[in-house]
RNA sequence: GCGGGUGUCGUAUAGUGGCUAAUAUGCCAGCCUUCCAAGCUGGAGACGCGAGUUCGAUUCUCGCUACCCGCACCA
């Protein structure tokens, strides 16, 4: 069996080829950092968000789910720092790539009414003084640096119409921790859960769906007290880690990282990254951070209202710290995909097929005749097809030419088992079931198949 | 954002300043076929977008855009 590298261009002509994941705006062109989920991909996505969901929000006592809006009072962002971190000028060294906040430079070199200068003044003064970066080197144009989207709520255009859309789904959870809090009153510790769209303004979209403007979260806030923030943050971290094992990702490519004090976010003051193994290099796929207060302090003093958790056992209250374990859904499903995806020989021939675990396979079963020219046989596919279709869903019938093909065509989609109706069937009623990854075929009562593929 | 590369049917490639833009595979229709991309017949399908040069541009030039690689960034 000869294994090639994969590339990361294999797995992005394979979902384009086949329906997973299509450029976004392709017709016009092409818009960077978006990318559209086809009819296969969308089921690979649910299938994994499902499994999330029933994880991380259903099967626990302690968790609560919600869906806040993308849009929110431009005071969220003002509060949760967002605001003020993301609107930076800066000014990149030509030489050694560096970025320096140009207002910084420009007081360093003792320039008077920086506070009050426009883009367009800094960069001139830039020029004219012919200042330089801190290593000397010549320094390039002064840009307005902004990860947030900014849009307009209403038909007025002014400051108080300003919104954004969020750069992480967080900030819809610790807005309505109140909420929660006066519906339900749960025992602390608990957490709340939200998947959903997050935005950012990325400088360079990167490695296919990998780094985006548009792309999906699953995010978890658990909520705690502060004196046991490690022990629930060493617990979140493994269960990040038993998720993806439970997608079937391969643990020798998961390393959880240290986030360096210097690299972490400015709300964190502990953070692991889970990286994981893409034919790009190791890179971040998921991450948990120790949020602090930060942020339901930040609300409350910002918007008056009270973030206290009142224990009811009378104790002091107090403002919960946070343990926030975030999932990148696009980032994830690339890593599956990836881990996925398989090149061999069989019967001489090169065979790509997606080693999908069966629980995450978009299409679980394909139903075939084994010959088209034959109706007796058709008619007992059909039957066979529109059963396990009642039954299981996501089953796809091919009668295109001979059966190899269709079997190589199942696989490239990862079909975990594909069925095929022969004579045989027709007497004994059994069919012949073929496994995607052994090539293996066994014969099943007709009666067994609904089980046997569940 | 900087530097480099690339952009031709769905996919992977070929090719040309001028005739109907080629090949494989995939796809569609039909035939054939008793289990791993067999065969036959027919069919649909492409020069990323916009300017410029030119009698004529998919080909040359410029701009834009998208993707890939390196750097930087990644709250």
């Amino acid at each position: 069996m000869s294994k090639k590298e994969i590339s990361l261009e294999d797995i992005a002509s394979l979902c384009k080829r086949r329906g997973f994941i299509f450029q976004g705006s392709e017709i016009y062109g092409g818009l960077a950092g978006t990318w559209d989920y086809g009819p296969l991909g969308v089921q690979l996505k649910r299938n994994i968000t499902d499994l999330w969901w029933k994880t991380f929000v259903e099967n626990r006592a302690d968790m609560y789910g919600i869906d806040a809006a993308i849009l929110m009072n431009q005071k969220v962002w003002q509060a949760s720092g967002h605001v003020g971190g993301f609107h930076d000028p800066l000014v990149e060294d030509l030489k050694t790539k560096k970025r320096y906040r140009a207002d910084h430079l420009l007081e360093d070199a003792g320039i008077e009414g920086v506070t009050a200068m426009s883009l367009e003044q800094m960069d001139a003064v830039i020029k004219e003084k012919n200042i330089k970066s801190p290593d000397g080197n010549a320094l390039g144009d002064v840009r307005q640096f902004n990860m947030m989207f900014k849009t307009q709520i209403g038909a007025t255009d002014d400051a108080t119409s300003v919104s954004y859309l969020r750069p992480e789904t967080a900030q819809g959870m610790f807005v309505n921790f109140k909420n929660v809090i006066d519906s339900f009153y749960p025992d602390i510790p608990f957490g709340m859960g939200q998947i959903g769209k997050a935005f950012r303004n990325e400088i360079s979209p990167r490695d296919f769906i990998f780094r985006v403007r548009e792309f999906e979260q699953m995010e978890i806030e658990y909520f705690v007290h502060p004196d046991s923030w490690k022990e629930h943050f060493d617990y979140w971290l493994d269960q990040q880690k038993q998720f993806l094992l439970a997608l079937g990702l391969p643990p020798e490519k998961i390393h959880p990282v240290d986030v360096p004090k210097e690299d972490r976010a400015h709300y964190s003051k502990w953070s692991v990254d889970t990286e994981f193994d893409f034919p790009f290099g190791q890179k971040e796929l998921l991450g948990c951070a120790y949020r602090t207060d930060h942020d339901l302090n930040a609300h409350q003093k910002d918007s008056g209202k009270s973030m206290e958790y009142r224990p009811k056992d009378g104790s002091a209250p107090f403002v919960p710290h946070v343990i926030e374990p975030t999932f990148g859904l696009d980032r994830v499903l690339l890593a599956v995909l990836s881990s996925a995806y398989t090149e061999d020989e069989l019967n001489g021939e090169k065979r790509t097929y997606l080693k999908l675990a069966k629980h995450l396979a978009p299409v679980k079963a394909a139903v075939s005749p084994l010959l088209k020219n034959k109706p007796e046989l058709v008619a007992k596919a059909q039957e066979v097809y529109q059963m396990l279709q009642a039954n299981l869903g996501a089953v796809t019938w091919d009668d295109n030419s001979n059966v190899g093909k269709r079997y190589r065509r199942s696989d490239e989609i990862g079909v975990p088992a594909h069925i095929t109706i022969d004579f045989q069937t027709l007497e004994d009623g059994t069919v012949t079931v073929r496994d995607r990854d052994t090539a293996q075929q066994t014969r099943v009562k007709i009666e067994d198949l609904t089980q046997q593929l569940r």
